[in-house]
DNA sequence: CAACACCATAGATAATCATCTATGACTATA
DNA sequence: TATAGTCATAGATGATTATCTATGGTGTTG
């Protein structure tokens, strides 16, 4: 029976004598050329003959040139290395952030202004495959809660021992009402005028209708009429068919403003920010801390929000910090 | 700056257990699976993860799962071993000798036979290449000292404690004149007869001038007409256009006998025979003693040559002593 | 044929590897 | 919340590797 090929005692270094020695045709020459001794290449030589189980090189002319098996030989330590130099090269991108996958999970408000972060960089970054993963703030405290993604945005970020936060972004709730709503050109207009509307709120369990919640707790005010609604989107459109008033983020009327628009009311817009949420204890790919310092880098003129810019860079010193 | 893999320190006997690890999820079924021991694998993984300094696994839900940067390492992992497994298999094959190469070296005469053994064994073993190299016996004996093949076709093998001798085949010298040759028809012919007749001859260095020049020696015959031409095809043109008389292998005859015949002259055909010559000290591919083999099983169905097969049967034999 | 270049082998050593057993930590499930 | 299963770590050991220096053999070339 035929011994083949020992492969497991197979290592990467020989195959890179060995063809370096196949290149140089000669041992002391390889052996200079690797910082080595010519005895050591010689013994290494060896070793890969004995894995092989067959001559793999014979003199001629004072050269070593390949038998056919070596030859064959020589062609798979190529095709390797070169393969493992692609893997190797890929690892380099990846650790600059230039490649692979992260995740991000929003807070069904903030998909209205994400995008405007993400577009650029993925354009800068096409390597970098972006997971986004939306729901309200209950679904989004879930996954946060099972540590499914890499970076969370919130409007109130969960506390915990393990959590970086950094309000990257302002989020102004604004109450609104239909297109040619009474209320609009009222002056000085307070809550208490509008006690009496309908009122189209989130489901309890989102961000915007928590604030809204706890601002009419403070305020002491109670809504005579309520009813709940789970998008955003449909509430934009039940206030433009005027079926009632709602609180929405701001950036959720900009957006497409079409048959709505802003009240004018005291105290408004209530002031709330969006946070970049992280596990200080999570390991974020590469490619996720470049986002955030793409991010870093437009806030400030992209956004006008200085005072993101100042945050983000904190969490990403912080996560340098971590590691 | 960021480290690159430590590829030399890569080892193929960590990449299959590494892709082991990922396939099973577990490395406790790897462990059992490769006969180590759980400990054995968990420290296995973790060097490998050093050497690619980044990690690549991790848990979830009590299964390994490879990270991202483990999936392509995975990926390049299968891709490796899969390689250094069709150069194992072909390295299988070449000891098997269905595949690989050898060379033949040929005296010209030969080349009139040998075509059919190679053509059989070439249908039997595409994969395996042949070099034939013809020349006259002087530079077949050329060849043979530099060692530039692996077999060589000799009538008379060099006399050399290095070689191996096997005669494989006969090769019988006949006289042969023009179509209509008033000799042809004469009982009892004999070279008395012939002495006045032109012979066209081959060179001086030719196995079977060699051969002739004995036999007439030792006849006490000398020839009153002779010209030399250097090539069988051209001797034999030359006689059919009645230019004189030959002797030539009768194999050359047979191959396409257009216009001359063999004489019956007495005490021909002379006996001569080809063999396989090889040297003892030289290490023959194994296509090289696979064609050998072949060889010994044709000889005596297709050939007829009983002998033949049992002097190659005996040169195989001294083939394997030798190694 | 003397000198030189080149390779092989021997002998030595420190490092690393491949393994094992024993044990501790974590996790999911009964 | 026990219990079983799984992974990680520690400690030990023999085998193998990667290297070196020194030396001897072989073949090439003035």
């Amino acid at each position: 029976m035929v011994l083949i090929m020992k492969v497991r005692q197979l290592t990467f270094r020989l195959l890179q004598v060995y063809a370096d020695v196949v290149r140089t045709g000669s041992l002391t020459a390889t052996a200079n050329r690797l910082h080595l001794t010519q005895p050591t290449v010689s013994q290494q030589l060896k070793r890969l003959r004995e894995i092989v189980g067959e001559p793999i090189v014979r003199h001629e002319e004072g050269r070593l040139v390949p038998t056919e098996v070596g030859q064959a030989l020589y062609h798979l330590s190529q095709d390797l290395l070169s393969r493992a130099d692609v893997f190797s090269q890929y690892l380099e991108e990846y650790n600059r952030g230039g490649r692979g996958h992260f995740s991000i999970g929003l807070v069904n408000t903030a998909q209205y202004v994400l995008p405007r972060l993400l577009g650029p960089f993925s354009q800068a970054n096409p390597q970098v495959d972006v997971t986004v993963e939306i729901g309200n703030r209950q679904q989004m405290l879930n996954r946060f809660e099972r540590h499914e993604d890499d970076i969370y945005v919130f409007s109130h970020p969960p506390i915990d021992d393990d959590v970086l936060a950094a309000p990257f972004l302002s989020n102004p709730l604004v109450v609104v009402g239909p297109q040619h709503c009474r209320w609009a050109s009222v002056e000085g207009l307070s809550m208490d005028a509008l006690k009496e509307e309908r009122f189209l709120l989130r489901e309890p369990g989102s961000a915007t209708r928590h604030t809204f919640d706890a601002w009419l707790y403070s305020a002491g005010i109670e809504l005579r009429s309520t009813q709940q609604i789970a998008s955003n989107e449909a509430i934009r459109l039940a206030v433009a068919s005027n079926m009632g008033l709602a609180v929405l983020s701001r950036h959720v009327v900009a957006d497409s403003p079409n048959g709505v628009q802003e009240l004018p009311l005291q105290g408004f817009p209530l002031k709330s920010r969006w946070h970049f949420v992280i596990r200080r204890q999570r390991r974020l790919p590469p490619a996720a801390i470049r986002f955030l310092s793409h991010v870093q880098g437009s806030l400030a003129q992209a956004f006008d929000e200085p005072e993101g810019e100042v945050a983000v860079a904190a969490l990403l010193r912080a996560l340098k910090a971590e590691r």
